[in-house]
DNA sequence: ACCCGTGTTCGCTG
DNA sequence: TCAGCGAACACGGG
């Protein structure tokens, strides 16, 4: 489930699992081409072989993973798309012998680490990217380049939010998905952050007052937070699939507003994409 | 069978 | 020149 918050609980997963460790040896799918740079499944998995890993970073929803192989830098950037996920095998706290052999479904790159655990890069629908980085120069992709600051990170600025968003004459909630704004907002986060912020998703981007680009920039950090500390932690339970939705709003359709209570939650499509919101709160 | 989907990019248009 | 739109990518679930 990859937005900012599924991010950066794959970048403190990923951090955990493979502080001093050394990559031994790389298998990929090779049916799953397109989502390796270079496209050749082969090519990246010898680059990664014998790297050791040395930091993990996030920048929106960007995995940077820098590593370090015959002395030179090297890098892995992973964008999760859709469906993109990394998980260890055995689990986390389990022991080699409990279903070390089950590879996961839809496995499209194992990482074997010299700790005798391998992480699996799991991605359905293969909209992710695994992109070798020579040299761990991460800061000279268009991808990267093109990133707004961090709301997570960096915080919001809202004279800058507020710029960019009156540059635009689309609606404000297709806006927000633009990575140049802010990066890591995505459209489950963008419904979310505008109706903690109670305004209309429809409204014209450039027509917000400056109380109310403020209002969004806080909500989004706060969606942000609650959607970590969500799916983090020992205690709490991880956010599965086919577990109860824990947004406010997002596929919430007909149902009543958890604000108001009376109205009931609206859907609408905007550029392609579901947008849920409360017609009686959200002005 | 049909519609829907957490993301991004590309080609076309006005 | 460029913002904005729709299609495309690939696969599974309801």
């Amino acid at each position: 489930m990859p937005e900012l918050p599924e991010v950066e609980i794959a970048a403190r997963n990923l951090r955990a699992w493979t502080a001093g460790r050394t990559i031994e040896r790389v298998e990929t799918d090779p049916r799953a081409r397109r989502i390796f740079r270079p496209a050749r499944p082969p090519a990246v998995a010898r680059a990664l072989a014998g790297a050791r890993f040395q930091a993990v970073r996030r920048m929106g929803k960007q995995l940077l993973i820098a590593l370090e192989k015959d002395g030179a830098p090297l890098g892995l950037a992973s964008h999760l798309g859709m469906t993109g996920k990394w998980v260890r095998r055995p689990e986390p706290g389990r022991r080699a012998a409990d279903g070390a052999a089950a590879a996961p479904r839809h496995s499209r790159a194992r990482l074997h680490l010299d700790d005798g655990a391998t992480l699996h890069y799991q991605d359905l629908r293969l909209f992710g990217r695994l992109r070798v980085v020579p040299g761990a120069r991460f800061e000279a992709l268009p991808e990267v380049r093109a990133l707004g600051p961090d709301p997570l990170a960096d915080g919001v600025d809202p004279a800058r939010l507020a710029a960019l968003l009156a540059r635009s004459r689309q609606a404000v909630k297709p806006r927000l998905l633009d990575q140049r704004l802010l990066a890591g907002v995505g459209n489950i986060y963008a419904s979310e952050s505008l109706f903690r912020a109670r305004i209309d998703p429809r409204r014209a981007a450039r027509s917000l007052s400056r109380a109310e680009v403020e209002r969004l920039g806080a909500a989004i950090v706060e969606a942000m937070r609650e959607g970590i500390a969500r799916q983090e932690g020992p205690e709490i339970a991880y956010v599965e699939e086919g577990g109860e939705n824990p947004f406010l709003v997002y596929a919430r359709e007909g149902e009543r507003c958890p604000r108001c209570r009376r109205a009931r939650i609206a859907r609408t499509v905007q550029a392609q994409r579901s947008t849920f919101f409360c017609p009686r709160c959200q002005r």
